[in-house]
DNA sequence: TTTAAATATCTTGAATATGAGATAATCATA
DNA sequence: TATGATTATCTCATATTCAAGATATTTAAA
């Protein structure tokens, strides 16, 4: 993942990076959950019924990866899978009440956790960093 | 690996990190490697003999994981295993002639690809960009 | 209607990553 | 010199991810 090298935005913007996910992912998996799972959760958690697709293409992942995490979280009784009626090729996912009641749970604690992370930028300085960040992601 | 999430910066770090990380594997598969072996063959390149251990500690990969990427490029003739006569618990690892011939050419494309990504700031803004990223790195 | 193309999901196999535990060597110190 | 702790590597089981192909459904066109 990280590696010396002469560039140095390139290398301190995957070490970054890097430390904020290890960070997220011991965070999460505090609750047995691994980052793709809380991912899955978490959409659903913000936006209610959604297709297997939806959250995919929300969550950047595959849909090989999508049938696993989803299968996983299924068993675990956090969501649930239900036929859409307008297309058979279709199916929505939804939180179970324990789904939710875990999100209920999870969610502060979790955004207090990311806003501390950049709590050491000041309002400028985080406005500074996302408008200098957007230049590079939108050119690559 | 991406979520939305209130909190912009993290949002924007995160995306930008995943967008540099995916062009990149894409750009090293060209050369039938993946990203942590490309990293390996970067650190005996930069550095010359290392032990596993180094190599490890420096892309920050588990020894679990070093022993299959080292055995990997092993069998590809690109490196090769050399017992330590010192301390019989380490083994040095170095380049071999090929490796060391298929890095003279990857690197200089690779450098000038990385560059590319960053050439949409200016150098005031790349430094500003570190410092900010340096605060959020050191915090967490 | 029939066919072809596009879409949504699932299955499977390969690549990659980790952690726990095994093995073996070295180091520290009593 | 013992012996206990540490270190380095490897082995093994498990987990995650993706790509490619299979299946089934819908949509569009002939």
């Amino acid at each position: 993942m990280e590696r010396k090298c002469s560039n140095l935005p390139f290398l301190i913007l995957m070490q970054t990076s890097k430390a904020i996910h290890d960070q997220i992912k011991v965070e999460i998996a505090k609750n047995k959950l691994g980052i793709t799972e809380f991912s899955v959760l978490e959409v659903l958690y913000q936006k209610g019924k959604q297709t297997i697709q939806q959250i995919g293409t929300c969550i950047l992942v595959s849909s090989g990866s999508m049938t696993y995490v989803i299968d996983k979280l299924e068993q675990r009784g956090l969501l649930s899978r239900n036929a859409c009626p307008d297309d058979r090729r279709m199916i929505h996912v939804i939180l179970t009440d324990d789904g939710n009641k875990l999100m209920n749970e999870i969610m502060p604690k979790y955004h207090e956790f990311v806003d501390n992370m950049f709590d050491t930028l000041t309002s400028d300085e985080a406005g500074t960093l996302v408008s200098l960040m957007k230049k590079v992601r939108d050119k690559v």
